[in-house]
DNA sequence: TCCAAAAGTTGAACGTGTTCAAAAATGGTG
DNA sequence: CACCATTTTTGAACACGTTCAACTTTTGGA
């Protein structure tokens, strides 16, 4: 007689299950999480942990979906009020690693899951292609409210979330306190990717700029 | 009677369970390399395999050091008759990846091992620090042979070695047959960076290299 | 030559992620 | 209700990397 959908006995078990992995990454950290703790603490068995979940790292893919939610939200809220290239970028680039922080201590294992080809956390791959949009979505947004040259409107966006990885990739090294250097290179980059962006319909920078376009395109195919 | 250092037993022992993990490792892979399948293979004791390499990781830490090696020795002969700096960081960085190729199957989950920041393969860690400073080396070669801007020449080779790491990680994801696009990123970039290097004096340009190099400086602090 | 300390060797044992055949619960059909 | 196919659950079992206490061999000085 419920008007939502209800939610079968089985598609409950498998939110069980999440949620109790999620609270324990959370409060344990990757490797202090195993797959026999999350079904005990969950109350079922280690083989209907893996019913629902086909590995660790798939649960770690709910984790890593809900981050980039999160993500967006938080960038999203802060572009609102940011205005010109490189403050814009400067607030999808600290939103992002905001919305990461929580997991900076497990980051350092997850990446190690997140990268190899294969896996289904890598963020170029396909099981995670959604996720990427989104991510690249976010950067869109940076770009549309600001001023950019027109050959260069369409791919900047792609680019500025690559360095976004690399961004993401120096957090998970930065063992400063509070990943004080990744701020500092967040701060430090952002105005000076506007400048290029700026300067890049100048006569010396434009064709290196064509270049790099042209070369991104050739290595992608 | 030996002239030469006659090996004592135990090192023999630790060689002869080297050669025998780098053989496996080579043919079989990295996942499929087990450490019993070595010391099966070595005649040795599972036990003794760890009495001589405290990890998995740090063996595969030896077949990082041959390939650095063999990268050193090629790239030196490859710079011997190339001049202008495209053409000797093309020459360097295509050597390289020569001889990274033979670990490309299992570089894939190597990478797995390599990048999580207190694992001894980390290219940025200290355990590596001595394998890294060879390749940096090899960037200081490139750079020696080329007319570089002074306020540019000693901040540049560690600036390669690190675009070379991206290299390395775009070959890991290389899926194109004999990873042809990662030789295109390669044969694209170079005379790119050289462009950007010729530049960076031109008034346009040099601010933002120099910003480049105190954001650089300001990060590693 | 002897013996204690050091170096080297061993295989059982632990905890892990993952697999799987079998058992149990569920849902629809006659 | 009775029957059967499907979905869900279970825990034993596997292979793995790693640890460790016990054992054996080698070393070097008295």
């Amino acid at each position: 007689m419920d008007a939502q959908p209800m939610d079968s006995k089985s598609e409950q078990t498998k939110a069980l299950v999440r949620e109790t992995a999620m609270a324990m990454f959370r409060t344990k950290g990757y490797a202090k999480t195993t797959m026999r703790g999350i079904a005990a603490d969950a109350g079922v068995s280690l083989g209907s942990t893996y019913y629902y979940y086909a590995s660790k790292d798939e649960l770690v893919l709910e984790l890593y979906r809900e981050s980039v939610t999160e993500q967006q939200a938080a960038a999203t809220l802060a572009l609102a009020d940011a205005s010109g290239l490189a403050d814009r970028l400067k607030a999808a680039l600290h939103a992002g690693i905001d919305a990461l922080t929580p997991y900076h201590s497990f980051g350092s294992a997850l990446i190690g899951s997140a990268l190899p080809p294969q896996s289904p956390l890598n963020p170029f791959g396909e099981p995670s292609r959604e996720v990427r949009e989104s991510a690249v979505g976010i950067f869109s947004e940076v770009v549309e409210g600001a001023k950019v040259p027109a050959f260069l409107r369409a791919q900047l966006p792609e680019l500025l979330w690559l360095g976004y990885m690399g961004v993401v990739l120096f957090w998970v090294y930065d063992r400063s306190e509070g990943q004080r250097r990744t701020r500092t290179l967040i701060d430090g980059a952002a105005p000076l990717i506007a400048k290029l962006v700026a300067f890049s319909r100048l006569p010396v920078v434009k064709p290196l700029v064509e270049e790099v376009l042209a070369l991104k395109a050739k290595v992608q195919s």
